[in-house]
DNA sequence: AGGGGACCTCTGC
DNA sequence: GCAGAGGTCCCC
C-alpha cells in the first residue's frame, strides 16, 4: 500500500520557474505539504494543524554579506541537505520548517518559509542555524591579525559562516561521509532523509524533516546496504541503536554534548561506530558549538605533518589528531574550526575560481607524498 | 601504542 | 587497472 503522499500544489498562474526575489515581486510557486495525511492521524488531533503557507514571502534578514554568503556556507560540504534553487539562492529543512534564503547583490539575504507550523519559530530557528551568535567580522579581525595568508584568502571569501545544525543529522551525515565522494554522500544523505515527514518540493527538489530516532531505528543493515551505503549500513543501525539505549534519550544525550569540553564530547561521539577523529570535530564544529574542533581532513594532515616534522611518517589517530588541533588552537584560539573551515573552503576546486592564482596553493600532490609518505618509507628503510 | 589492511562504490587518470 | 574520495574498524 503506497499511495503516493498527498500534495497540495500552490502554483500561481503566472508565476516563473524560480521563485521572485526581489522585495517588488515576493510571491512564488511552491509545492505544500498537507501535513494532515500522515501515519499518526493521533498527533495530528493533539495538536493544532500547521498551516501552510500558499503565498511565500520573502522577507529581509538584515545580514550584510560579510557576514553571510551563501555561496561559501552552504554548498562547502557543512550539510548535505540544502540544494541549490536559483542564482544566489539556497533551500533547505530546518527542523520541521522548509526554507529558502536568497542572497541580493547590495541589500543582503532575505528568506521565505516554504512550509511551517509557526512562522515565528521558524525565524528564530533560522538565526539560530546561521548561527547569528556569533560575528564573523570580530574572529576574522582576530584571524587577520595572526595570519597573513588568512587575511588575502578572507577579501576573496567574505561571509564564509559556520552553520549550527541538529546534532542528529549533522552526526548521521558525517557518518555518510566517510571515504566517500560529495555526490555519493548527497545521495545517502537523501535516502535516510526521505525517511522522514515530506516538507514540501521546490524547483524540483522534496525535502524531507530529518527523521527522528524512532523512525531511524526502522532501517535495516540490509536495505541501507541495498541502497548503496557499503559498508556503512552497519555503522547508521549500530549508532542508531547505541543512541537508543541512552537512558535520557539519544536526542537528547547528543545536545548535552553541547555543553562538554571539545576533548569530552570527541571522546562521547567517538563510542559511536563509524565516528572516528574526522567526524566527531565534524559534529562538534558543526552541530555542538565547539568552535575550536578541527576537521582534519587528508589535505589538513598533508599539511600539518610538515608544520610539525614529528608527525611526519605517522598516521591520523585521536591522538595525532588532538596534536593537529592543538596547534591550530594556538595559533588562531578558541574559534580556530572557524578559521580552518576558510582554509578549507579555499583549497575547494569548486571554490577556486573566487581566488586569483596567486593565492592557489601550488602543493602539488605528488610533493606532499614524497614528503609524506615518502619520508615514512624512509624511516622504515633506515630502521 | 601504533602500523597494516580491508572495506562499499564511483569517478578520473 | 587503480588510486582516491573531507575515514573507520579490526587485528596484530
Amino acid at each position: 500500500m503506497h499511495s503516493p503522499k498527498s500534495i497540495i500544489r500552490v502554483k500561481r498562474p503566472n508565476s516563473p520557474l524560480s521563485p521572485p526575489p526581489t522585495p517588488q515581486q515576493r510571491q512564488s510557486s511552491t509545492t505544500v505539504h498537507k501535513k494532515a495525511i500522515s501515519k499518526k492521524p493521533r498527533k495530528i488531533l493533539q495538536n493544532p494543524q500547521p498551516v501552510p503557507i500558499a503565498d511565500v514571502k520573502w522577507k529581509p534578514l538584515n545580514i550584510n554579506k560579510s557576514e553571510l554568503y551563501l555561496p561559501l556556507t552552504f554548498p562547502t560540504g557543512q550539510t548535505f541537505r540544502w540544494r541549490k534553487t536559483g542564482p544566489l539562492q539556497y533551500t533547505g529543512p530546518i527542523g520541521p520548517h522548509l526554507v529558502s534564503l536568497r542572497q541580493l547583490e547590495d541589500d543582503g539575504v532575505w528568506y521565505c518559509c516554504h512550509f511551517t507550523d509557526n512562522e515565528d519559530n521558524a525565524r528564530i530557528d533560522l538565526f539560530d542555524f546561521l548561527n547569528m551568535g556569533i560575528s564573523l567580522d570580530e574572529i576574522w579581525s582576530e584571524f587577520r591579525a595572526c595570519d597573513q595568508r588568512f587575511t588575502e584568502l578572507a577579501l576573496h571569501l567574505e561571509g564564509a559562516r559556520v552553520l549550527r545544525q541538529d546534532p542528529l543529522e549533522c552526526l548521521f551525515q558525517f557518518i555518510c561521509s566517510s571515504n566517500n565522494n560529495i555526490p555519493r554522500i548527497t545521495k545517502m544523505v537523501d535516502f535516510i532523509s526521505s525517511k522522514g515527514d515530506f516538507l514540501g518540493n521546490v524547483e524540483g527538489h522534496d525535502f524531507f524533516e530529518f527523521p527522528s530516532l524512532e523512525k531511524l531505528a526502522l532501517l535495516s543493515e540490509n536495505e541501507l546496504r541495498e541502497a548503496g551505503f557499503g559498508y556503512r549500513a552497519k555503522y547508521i543501525v549500530r549508532t542508531v541503536a547505541a543512541l537508543q539505549s541512552k537512558p535520557e534519550g539519544g536526542v537528547e544525550w547528543l545536545l548535552s554534548l553541547r555543553k562538554l569540553d571539545l576533548q569530552e564530547a570527541i571522546n562521547c561521539l567517538s563510542t559511536l561506530q563509524g565516528v572516528g577523529p574526522k567526524v566527531a570535530a565534524c559534529v562538534a564544529l558543526f552541530a555542538l558549538d565547539q568552535h575550536h574542533a578541527i576537521p582534519v581532513d587528508t589535505h589538513v594532515w598533508q599539511v600539518a605533518t610538515r608544520l610539525i616534522p614529528e608527525l611526519a611518517g605517522t598516521r591520523l589517530t585521536p591522538k595525532t589528531c588532538k596534536r593537529v588541533t592543538d596547534a591550530f588552537v594556538t595559533k588562531y584560539g578558541k574559534y580556530a574550526g572557524w578559521a580552518q573551515n576558510l582554509l578549507f573552503i579555499s583549497e575547494l576546486p569548486s571554490q577556486k575560481s573566487l581566488l586569483p592564482a596567486s593565492l592557489w596553493n601550488t602543493d602539488e600532490k605528488v610533493s606532499v607524498k614524497l614528503q609524506t609518505k615518502g619520508h615514512a618509507k624512509m624511516k622504515k628503510e633506515e630502521n
